[in-house]
DNA sequence: ATATTGTTTTAAACTGCATTTAAAACGAAA
DNA sequence: TTTCGTTTTAAATGCAGTTTAAAACAATAT
């Protein structure tokens, strides 16, 4: 065996910072190597290119990320519940990593044909069950039919952008970052409510 | 008088396709030159540098495109009627860049320092008059006191992400580009719905 | 018409860094 | 001591952004 067991891991979590922070076009083979504190070829010897090493990582980024959320989606909770729960939960995660969303908006633009290939991504959109529960509900109340697309498209926009324009919010609100926490707890009740509304009678 | 009059004109437009196409860092500045079909040193003879280069593309594009909403904002319409307006204008306005979002997105990831900086983001978001017409609106019915900051960003976060996460949309519901424009064009009325309903008393 | 001037364009070179490869060195275990 | 997986070294290759110096050009002044 070799000096440190993992070296792999080393590399995969040294990559994974750098490309968060400064994205994964602006991250070089070097500054990996010297983050993870390893020689530069290691990197080609465990993945056998950065590219390669991306879609690893943005593979566990997803999968990781998305674990409870979709638990909850796929679980028998009451829909008013369960909206509740899913809402504060994504919250949760995106307050733990705050680089995640914008990092994903620009590899969603990075590498937008490779998006659709990675079978991973559906995990973030349209569980049925939780679908269907928002169709019935709909029918209850005769609210003119809810479209469910318009409904998850609604609940993902409200949860997760305010995070990728953190810094025009901040700006315009003069915001400091604790601040900032602070209104983004606010919107787990407010988005709540918003997403109530839109499904139920009045 | 030069062969053409109007070459930076050709690199600015060049570079702003391929930027908004490829993204900054993976587009060169000898595709640029390519496109643009010039020699290569014209780019730093222009602009001083590529970063320069993009910088002017940036500041171009959001003034561009906030233009006419920033009008729609400050006017003398009543609020549902600047609501529905603003929402309709702004739609249009993405349907007809499908990129924007998308590197508008990746650059606020890609330069995040930069951006506070840039005053013309200001542009984007957060409208005086605007804000009194909501907030006004809160008091007359007396819905629990409206926070003009969570309306604003729910305006923003529903009008302009389905844009950036179009990618997922049309796979997960198996769209092609004139389905997922319909499904948009139906989000205006839809937004606009959600938004009244959050400032109105039921 | 010619010379002069400032601008625009060209071709080539420079510098540096990026990713990748191939072979050598190493260390632990068989 | 051979073997195997791992690590290091060194170098190949290629492309990135930028700079330079000279040529071409257009307009004006002589």
């Amino acid at each position: 065996m070799a000096k440190n067991k993992n070296t792999e891991q080393k590399i995969f979590d040294a990559a994974t910072e750098l490309f968060l922070e400064k994205g994964v076009d602006r991250t070089s083979v070097r500054d990996i190597a010297s983050k993870a504190g390893i020689n530069l070829a290691l990197m080609n010897y465990y993945f056998r290119s950065k590219e390669n090493l991306f879609d690893a990582i943005f593979t566990n980024l997803v999968k990781k990320n998305t674990k409870d959320l979709v638990k909850i989606l796929d679980s028998d909770l009451e829909l008013n519940e369960k909206i509740k729960q899913y809402v504060s939960a994504y919250i949760d995660i995106l307050l733990k990593n705050p680089l995640l969303v914008s990092f994903f908006m620009a590899i969603l633009h990075r590498s937008r044909e490779k998006i659709t290939e990675m079978e991973v991504v559906s995990l973030l959109y349209g569980r049925e069950k939780f679908t269907q529960q928002i169709v019935d509900e709909g029918k209850k109340g005769n609210i003119r039919r809810t479209d469910p697309t318009h409904f998850y498209v609604d609940m993902i926009s409200m949860i997760t952008f305010p995070f990728a324009i953190r810094p025009m919010i901040m700006d315009k609100n003069e915001l400091n970052d604790e601040e900032f926490i602070a209104f983004i707890e606010q919107r787990k009740e407010h988005i709540t409510e918003m997403l109530l509304k839109s499904i139920m009678p009045c």
